[in-house]
Parts: structure tokens; sequence; C-alpha cells
DNA sequence: TTTGACATATAAATTATTTTTATTATAACA
DNA sequence: TGTTATAATAAAAATAATTTATATGTCAAA
């Protein structure tokens, strides 16, 4: 069976048009007309209900099976290609979000250089969410991730680095700084000033709010924590991250005392169907080896 | 890009002789030099290192990387032809991991019959592991599964059917033998026999020897419930098990009385967004009533 | 060092598969 | 009822895969 096959499956489920999909490709409407058949006679199923006409065109329960496998499988194929271009290059791509680059990555780095293995690696600094999607895409070999929960997805590996616990960061100035630990439920009128999208913080913070049936009035989101702590501790709002990030000194963390706190969690993650090769193998035990 | 290249390299990384691979096929010899010859044009590397002699062929390290995905592939390729059958032969596929099946199975299967529903069924027994993976990846409708805590994971649906303790067992020889009950600290210097990867009680028994700081020495793991009590009878290790396995007369079940034991959690799931068909939802209301 | 056995590669021919061109069929709708 | 947009079909053409026949490379025994 020929992946092109599915590629115009997949095209067609989306597009519902035989000859605009036949377009989209570059090639001629019976050509797609004959990738279906082809496709439902090794299926032997009906994969699609035809309407002759501008209107819709149905995917059978059959057809919506093979699609996911079909998506599943021009995925594998991309992903292999990329990995062996990966591979050619002797280099070993790593996803760092910042808040764990700064935690992990001197540390890393001193030993890699130790090793001579520093200039075969690249980094990439994403966001969590991003850097997991990269490494499922294959463009990452590798990456230091957090997560709230442990990671559920069948096809990457986990490993566990570490575990800390989340803070609340505010001005001397505010009327908290003093206490030395609070309830989330404090925060009920707090102003907060958190990080953007992508970032594992903002799941457990949109966690604890619901729990406390909060509705937060967040006012701003950043990419940057020197931005972010800069309004902390010009007390514009307060701000809930973990202990990675260093702080000024007119601010203060503030401890939650609240039973059940989610963790901020640092995984070692790669793809279940990843194939090391010696160097990219060596790079990993030390990183592995590094960071524990 | 066809599978059957993928499938000819495979085969090829196994029997590492192009003129049987095509033998195993059933195609002649140059057609496996064409095909490797074409998947590495499309990837662009170098997949296969040919001897040209009655020797080794090495898989480089770009085709071990296309091996993995290869393989995924074809997995997927099969496993959506497996699921359209299921579909149109109104089959329901259900995991159910060896000691679950035991326990269970029995009655599930008397219901069934007397509703004429045993023959739409299809069991597939791996373990807990496994099974879970496989119905992620919606090779299974449905799986009873074991586990230690209650599963979390946002994709799938879990009724707990049952909740039951682990227990040591013993030969009749051994020295803990008359003790009513123990604590899981007394086994600090036994020899153990467990289960395989990917079973249940592995994942306790680890919780467990981490709390007590325990180094445990794992003497075998088997997947065979009866090769493994007959060594505990011989008196050459100790078991951990939950109480669905049945043990011959000169072993020992011995009680555990140490607090926040962990127990063993049967559970009915399957994918919250998989769509019953009426038969399927038949034999779900069918094996549920069974085994509550 | 030669020769035979085994294994893979290559060239050309053959066969199979996919795509195109040209045309027909079907439904919706103006 | 004719027009338009769309899919299906048939036959031819193009492309791709496989085979047959043969060449080439490598090892090991003579």
């Amino acid at each position: 069976m020929n992946t092109r096959d599915l590629e115009y499956f997949i095209s067609l489920t989306e597009i519902k048009i035989f000859s605009k999909v036949a377009e989209e490709f570059n090639v001629s409407q019976p050509t797609i007309t004959f990738a279906l058949k082809r496709l439902e006679k090794e299926m032997d199923a009906k994969l699609i209900i035809r309407h002759r006409t501008h209107g819709e065109l149905i995917v059978t329960d059959s057809g919506k099976q093979l699609l996911k496998h079909a998506k599943a499988i021009i995925r594998h194929f991309e992903v292999a290609k990329q990995n062996i271009d990966n591979l050619k290059s002797n280099k070993i791509s790593i996803g760092l979000p910042p808040i764990i680059e700064t935690r992990y990555f001197p540390k890393i780095a001193q030993h890699l250089k130790e090793e001579n293995l520093l200039n075969n690696i690249i980094t990439f600094e994403y966001g969590s969410e991003t850097t997991l999607d990269a490494l499922k895409s294959g463009e990452l070999d590798l990456a230091l991730l957090g997560s709230i929960n442990p990671m559920e997805d069948a096809r990457i590996e986990t490993e566990e680095i570490d575990q800390i616990p989340f803070y609340v960061y505010v001005s001397k100035k505010h009327h908290l700084a003093n206490q030395k630990s609070i309830k989330f439920s404090d925060l009920k009128h707090e102003d907060f000033i958190l990080f953007k999208q992508g970032f594992v913080q903002n799941e457990s913070f949109r966690q604890l709010t619901k729990k406390n049936g909060m509705h937060p009035n967040i006012i701003l989101r950043s990419n940057e924590t020197n931005n972010i702590m800069n309004l902390i501790s010009n007390n514009v709002g307060v701000g809930f991250f973990n202990s990675f990030v260093s702080y000024p000194e007119n601010v203060v963390r503030l401890k939650l005392e609240d039973d059940n706190m989610p963790k901020f969690v640092t995984n070692l993650v790669y793809l279940k169907s990843h194939y090391f090769n010696d160097l990219q193998q060596k790079v990993l035990d030390n990183i592995r080896h590094s960071i524990k």
C-alpha cells in the first residue's frame, strides 16, 4: 500500500471535494477516485459515502478508523526522515524550556564540555507545550520538560528528574509579605502576573483556581521572567512560579500550605520510537548523570 | 512510498540475506535490492552496509531509526485492518491481563454465552501496561485492567470493579511460614520470584521496597503463575501477588500488616472517545453486570 | 593463485500499477 | 429544462516494480 493514497485520503476527509484534493496535489481528479478505490479494496470496506454534488461527503466508521491510523503512519514517516537528517549531521537536538534551562543547563554544559560533546548539541528554547510538540514531530531528539501530572502519552518515554513545589511571589510592600506561608484561597482578590500560554505553571494555576472556586484577575502574561519579577517588585501584581526562578531583594517568596498541592515535575523525555546512536546515547547518559 | 518496501526492509534486518528475504516473500532477489535502493533514495541515507559474502550485513544508524518507524507503520496498518474487520463483523476487542482473566473471565463468558454474545468478542492477554497502551492506540475497544492507584487519565473512562490486598506467598518449609501475618520489612533478606515487566504487582512491589529502604534480590521473573508457584513451593524464593492466583498445598499465603498497603484495583476501562455501537454496548453492559 | 560457491548488483525486458485524457453520469438548482 | 458542479468510467499513456539473465565481488578450499 502506498502512503500517497493515505495522503489523498486524509486530504479528502478534510477538503471533502475530490477535484479540489486533486488540485491540491497537482494530479487529475480521477487519480483521487482511483486512490480511494484502492484503499477501499485493500480494507475491504466503504470508507467514504459520496455525494456527487457540492454538498457533504460522509466518512464512514471504517473511514474514521483508517483516518486515525493513516495520520499516525504519515507522521511516523515524516519523523523518520527528520530523525535521519539529525543523525547524518551528528547532532542531537534538545528542547529546554527557559525555566528548566536556567536550572539545569549550566551543569549539563559543564559536563558535556569535559567530554568534548558540547558542540554536538543544538538546544531549542520554547515553552513546555511547544517543546513537546516538537519532540513528537521528530524535530527534537530529547527534551527536558516541566509537567504537573505525570505525562501520559503512549509514544513517549519519561524519566522523572525532580519534583519541586510552587510558590507565590509578592512585593515586600504587599500585605501578605510578612506571612511565612499562606493558603491559595488567600489570593482570591489579588491581581496576577503569569507566564504566557504553554508554560506548565499555568496548568497548575488553573487547577488551583478551579479547586478554590476562584476567578482570578490575570493582568498580564509575559515570557520574560525578569519582566514579570520587575512588575511584582513594583507591587503591580503577584506571581505564581516554581523555585527555579531567581527573584530580587524586594520580592518575597511565600510557601503554600494547602494539602495536595500540585508539584512541578521535571522530566527527561524522548520518543519511544527514537533510535539513539552511540554519540547520542553518550550525550543522553551524560545529561542523565548531570541532572540526577 | 510503499509499505511493501518497508516489509522487505524489516525482514532484511532480521534475516540479513537478500536472497533469503526474496524467497520469504516469493519474489526474485533483485526485487529486494531495488526496494532497498528506493528506500535509501527516499531517506537520502545509507540504510544497510552490504557484505557481498555469506557474512554479516550491518544496519546503519539511519537504518535503525527507520526500522523503528517502519515497524510502527506496519503495525498501524495492520491494526487499522483489524479494527475495520471488527467493525464489519460486529466484534468487540477486549484486553484481559492473565491474572484478571483467571478471576473474572469464567463468569463473563458464562453470561455472554447465555445472551448468545460470546462469539462477538475477541480477547487479548497482555500485561496491564501493554494492554493500556493497546487501548489508547485503539487496538482494543475495552479492557479489564489492574492498577494500584485509581487510574487518572483524561482520555480514558474508568469504572472501578474491586480492590483486593496483596499477599506474600512462601513455601511451608520457609521460616516465615508459621507467622499469621508479617511486615513487608521482614522480607529484607529474602529472594524474590516475581512477574515480568508490565504487571501491576511490580509497581506495588517497587513502591514498598522503596518505602522500606530495601534493595530486593529478585532471582527470577516469569510470566507463568504455575512456574512461579512451583519455585516458591520448592522454597527457591518468595512471591508477592494478589489473591487472584491459586496456590498449591505446600505454599502458604501471608497477610501484610503494614499501614497504607497499596491495593490491587480492578478497573473496567475504555476510551472516552470510543463509540460503542448497539451490539458493543450490549456486550459492555453484560460484562459490567457479570463482574459487579 | 586459481577456482567454485555463494551472494549482491545491474541491464533490459516484462508486467503491474498509477495517472491522464476524454467522456459520461448524476444531482442540484436557476 | 438546461446549466453547472461534481464524480465515475474507459482507454491510453506514463510510471513503477519485478523478472530474467548475467555480471561482479568475496571468501575459502584446492
